[in-house]
DNA sequence: AGAAATAATATGTACGTACATATTATCTTT
DNA sequence: AAAGATAATATGTACGTACATATTATTTCT
């Protein structure tokens, strides 16, 4: 790379990137500033701008105003993790998407979907846990819990054909939510639904989530025994 | 919002956020291009086009060239997970970070190593096993394999006080890693070192790191029962 | 009609300028 | 010397223009 050649902002973010892999510039260091860099590539403020903004928001870079550019001192990596529907992610496996609904109840909410979620313990709610199957062997339990008031229209559902899961991503899409993962042991109804053993370890996505302030709704995904989630950096 | 207040690309972003909400603009649907848009909310298409561009990488839309912006027909969520160094992430907690190396060999690798980080049998590698605690209770043990050749220092770094997992942060950058998150029934072994019972659902996650095409380094990182990783949408 | 060439078009990006804003550095005051 | 006011500065963002590029739509040719 010289300053002759034009320049994009991505070779910008790669050079940076190469100067970070190459120690050239460690962590914790001071880098140019972007007009410094700017003149050294041979590109427009602007471009420098953008690829040190992708840099620091792929957790390589710190940026400060006025203190300036430095290569970030504890490497936070971040990671990006797709959370698509779960049918979605049956099918790209190659395998044959199934679902089955197991319980649907019109009721008031225990104590800790009430927390989960911010609502009375008079919430008009809806339970309903359901089985979804790849190529007709369970693959993941879920128990969800959602609000009535927030998503009215899901009485309407027909949620014999279509999941919540979906359902909901289709009717309330876009909203905020919280993630855990986790693992459990298999009580002994777990174990039955999913025709594993009880004991048997379990991968478990806890997902709440939010529309503005209220909480619409509140799933607990048990997957089967051998799971894997991935992840790529 | 209207025309004529200084707009924003945040708030060029939290508008069309906000349609996409009250479903105005369903999944699937087209939206008006970026020059109609900065027309309609008074900015110049830069400032729309950023707008867009983020909305797009945090899944919300699909942008083709030509063919317009649409609304993410089958919205897959991208949440964010950050991977700190694990001192960071139990100094987060407002606990007391420790570290005890347990074991530390030179050896060639093992057929599943091998297979992971693409290398031969041959390999000169370091085998590590530590443990990492939080209050002084054990928090995370890891087991770990490093391909001297990829990165020789790490044989003149003190194991004993900086955790390989720190220590290759640091030291080793690399371009690209795989991550999966599963669930595992603790082993004897793995329970005596954990200090729990044999046969408890244990958090794993296996992380294998590369620089371009050669692999630097496979983990297995068990966490104690109850943790949970917590990632936002 | 079907294939190939061509035009049209929405997004993608680069640049220069201008000003905003957060933060640090310096100067003043007490 | 400590506190407070003020200046300096690097990044953050907005705008208008220009051109690049991928993809679709249209036309031309066989």
């Amino acid at each position: 790379m010289n300053s002759l050649e034009q320049q994009s902002w991505q070779s910008v973010h790669d050079e940076v990137l190469r100067r970070i892999h190459t120690r050239e510039w460690k962590p914790g260091d001071l880098i140019p500033k972007e007009v410094e860099l700017a003149e050294q590539l041979g590109c427009a403020r602007a471009t420098v701008n953008r690829a040190l903004r992708e840099l620091a928001s792929e957790g390589f870079l710190d940026r400060r105003r006025k203190a300036g550019t430095r290569v970030a001192a504890h490497p936070v990596r971040r990671a990006k993790l797709d959370i698509p529907v779960i049918r979605l992610e049956i099918e790209g496996r190659g395998q044959k998407y199934a679902y089955a609904l197991l319980f649907s109840e019109r009721r008031t909410p225990p104590p800790e979907i009430c927390a989960n979620l911010g609502v009375t313990a008079e919430s008009d709610m809806l339970h309903i846990t359901s089985l979804h199957l790849a190529d007709g062997k369970p693959f993941m339990f879920e128990d969800r819990w959602v609000s009535i008031a927030a998503t009215p229209t899901i009485l309407d559902a027909d949620l014999e054909k279509i999941s919540a899961n979906e359902w909901l991503v289709l009717h309330a899409p876009y909203t905020r939510g919280d993630i855990y993962f986790s693992a459990v042991n298999a009580s002994e109804a777990e174990a039955k639904v999913l025709r594993t053993e009880p004991g048997t370890s379990l991968f478990l996505m806890e997902r709440t989530t939010w529309e503005n302030q209220t909480g619409i709704t509140s799933a607990r995904l048990l997957f089967v025994p051998g799971y894997r989630k991935h992840s790529a950096i």
